[in-house]
DNA sequence: TTAAATTAATCAATCGCTTGATTAATTTTG
DNA sequence: CAAAATTAATCAAGCGATTGATTAATTTAA
């Protein structure tokens, strides 16, 4: 049955991805994420090819739709610059938060010093919604929306660095914020609403001419 | 002699901090460190008893007079708030910035959500350096220097947040801010006089009534 | 019947760590 | 001081366990 491959290998994605992020890509087995998942070690490496192939599933699952909503939102004319950078942090914190173990597990990999195909990989991707948020930046400081001595690299920083903080520490976040912001609940009613009207106030305060 | 005993331990501090840095605590092998610091396997158990114990001893090196440094910074009497928040951000953003393998490695092990002792230890030793200055941003909110519509919480995922995107990341921040973040020039020359206006202008924006 | 899916068994490689032995340095003793 | 005794430092070799991956056999499904 097609649909039950499809469901068996998603299931086996979903559980590798929960599991690299508890334990990082090399602190996890393949007989741990194929225990945990309930199918043979084998079945990794005939679905995947291997455990990078796992790695590498897990993250063609997860980019691709994500991208072309951030792209379409930086593309669209019919917005200005605030509206465009509500917008993008409206779908941005969404998913991110949403989709943390992910995001765990992806930055993780590219925080490894050391360079590789998989870090080279990831990086690209990762500078693509980048690039979007800097052309917000960049469009409304020429437009004189926003206030044109900012640093807007630096800006790259504080709102990508903003959200890792929250979604990549949870433990020290879940400490700093007073709820358990790994709970679905906490992320849909508390957290993201919270972190959306932070956000948004803060790169007002600092873009506003 | 006694002397060259620590400074051969040291050594192998220094080596274990960069290779924990590059491939992380799973991914850097016990012989890989002993190799690159010249000294045989055995030596790191017979100094350190396990590669854990390795970990610890990084660990312990690194934290101990940093985080006295920030506790007096928050004590100090003689400064007001804004002051503090100056002082503070100095102190730190200069000594995360200089320590960046330490501090890679570091927030790498708490990335993993699922606890065991070590995360347990590292989150309560960081915990203290975000208390100092959570400490500072309610001393001035109640004082009446900050803007007491803040999210004081939030405010502490920004700073660190920031740091940890420029220092953890080095090869999305390198391409995001046009130069090398691990280079020891650029560091001292460009990076750390940027970053550190660029956060006291943030935070001025942001804390301002 | 035949191709696909799944399994248990097994592989070589590498892991962290320990061992027993050896050398170098230090302390004790006569 | 010098010989003896003790401690510290270092090494090659190898331990059992685990890793990712593969094989060959078996079951399932079309």
């Amino acid at each position: 049955m097609e649909k039950e491959k499809i469901d068996k290998k998603d299931h086996i994605l979903d559980v590798a991805e929960r599991v690299f992020a508890e334990l990082g890509y090399d602190g996890a087995s393949t007989r741990m994420i194929s225990g945990e998942a309930g199918v043979n070690m084998a079945m990794l490496n005939y679905y995947f090819g291997s455990k990078e192939g796992v790695f590498l599933a897990i993250f063609d699952r997860r980019i691709t739709t994500f991208q072309t909503v951030l792209l379409s939102i930086g593309n669209d004319e019919s917005m200005n610059s605030w509206e465009k950078l509500d917008k993008y942090l409206d779908s941005y914190i969404d998913k991110v938060v949403t989709n943390n173990c992910f995001h765990i597990m992806l930055n993780r990999e590219i925080s490894k010093s050391k360079k590789n195909e998989l870090t080279d990989q990831i990086t690209d991707i990762i500078m693509k919604n980048v690039k979007v948020f800097q052309d917000i930046i960049a469009e409304g400081i020429k437009k004189g929306d926003f206030n044109k001595d900012a640093d807007q690299q630096l800006l790259v920083a504080t709102i990508f660095g903003t959200k890792n903080y929250i979604v990549n520490t949870p433990h020290i976040s879940s400490k700093v914020l007073g709820y358990d912001v790994l709970d679905a609940d906490v992320q849909n009613n508390l957290l993201k609403p919270r972190f959306k009207a932070y956000m948004k106030t803060l790169l007002k305060a600092y873009l506003q001419n």
